[in-house]
DNA sequence: AACTATTGATAAAC
DNA sequence: TGTTTATCAATAGTT
């Protein structure tokens, strides 16, 4: 329910996916707020964000909620008995190190450092999917220049057209401006001077017309706007 | 979002609660199943209906998120009553499941994937932390093949070296062997075809002393002990 | 954060 | 409860 369905699987690029946790974590609460009154329910719903921030919903109190959770799952009654309790935490800590130190070994690997039990296979896996990752990366690079050159082409054209139009309109009024002038002094230098001197202005800028553009794409720093705004101002 | 739209105040008819609670009950847990999922949060939802009846959803498991939820509401130690010990070693499991979140995101940009919210100038340390790791892992891989190398070719040179000597030997023998023919019998043609034979057969063996050693380089797979072996015996 | 095209959820009816 | 359909709500992508 947007502009486009989306697959439901982790969202990879993360400012869009904060934007859609909150977004979503919004109407999941509005949701449960009203499933609460209009059906008389006792809910609790706690969410984690993944940097850890805690939001919450209860429509009694999460206390209540837990206690009642709690009463309903005797078998959770072990859970509040310490010891067991602190060997639970004691084998997550254990496990999560164990990722941890799994993921480090392998962080170690991509990063080119110890590779000192690797055998000559092993390396080549690893050399091949370094080249994976670099084609994947660049070939992003090079995507985001790429349309930060079309974009910048596309304002430049723009800026340049619009230059036409307004070299076309002086022009016109120029000469209009001349007939104006004839008409009322009946002389020929004014006709000859200024009038062919501005129809020459006009004809070099249109032949230049990429010119400006192709400059501007090799220095991406300068804006295309500074340049046309100096030249039409 | 139906046929007409409701107001949220507690619905009168027990039947049509009854009804709405189901649906709405399904799309609550559906959502909250999806922002777990999306947005990589832990999500715990408990839901008793107005019967009593509970229904319920965690993205892990539901000790985990209240365990999680009094870790970061310590008010309610009061509540669990949680020896310290337990609570050390929640900080802990935290603490782990933070770093191996940080290092997750860190891995995935290491394998090509998730770019999306990267810049340029981040794309392009990413590119040249890559390069260095090619670098160092292709370095690695070359100096194994050139040690595999050195040492092929040392046991190949011991090999032939001791093929020499073993012909040499068998030279001596067969010498000594047809001067015992000569005293024994005083024949000429067993000196002529044999014993010519022999000589030039270990002659070229060790003029092309240095030609199987390279070509069991280019064939690693190939043990020179096997062809050497299959040429002694 | 605001906007809107689109999808998704669901109220009503069966 | 399941299915269908008309309608409203949520939200994905965009500015």
């Amino acid at each position: 329910m947007g502009r486009g369905k989306i697959a439901i699987r982790r969202i990879e690029n993360s400012t869009s996916r904060q934007v859609t946790f909150s977004k979503r974590r919004k109407g999941l609460i509005k949701k449960a707020k009203e499933l609460a009154i209009l059906c008389d329910a006792e809910v609790g719903l706690v969410i984690f964000s993944s940097t850890g921030k805690l939001y919450e919903f209860a429509s009694t109190s999460m206390k209540q909620v837990f206690e009642r959770y709690n009463d309903l799952k005797e078998d959770h009654q072990q859970l509040l008995n310490p010891p067991s309790e602190v060997k639970f935490w004691q084998r997550e800590a254990s496990m999560l190190r164990q990722q941890l130190h799994n993921l480090q070994e392998n962080h170690r690997l991509l990063m080119g450092e110890q590779l000192y039990g690797l055998n000559v296979k092993e390396l080549q896996n690893l050399e091949n999917q370094l080249e994976m990752s670099l084609r994947c990366i660049r070939l992003k690079k090079e995507q985001i220049l790429t349309d930060e050159i079309q974009e910048l082409n596309r304002k430049g054209t723009m800026v340049h057209q619009e230059n036409v139009e307004l070299y076309k309109k002086i022009n016109a009024i120029r000469q209009e401006n001349m007939e104006l002038h004839k008409k009322a002094y009946g002389s020929r230098d004014v006709n000859e001077t200024s009038g062919n001197a501005f129809i020459q202005y006009s004809l070099n800028n249109g032949e230049d017309s990429h010119i400006p553009v192709h400059l501007q794409l090799s220095q991406p720093a300068q804006r295309p706007s500074d340049t046309s705004e100096r030249t039409t101002s």
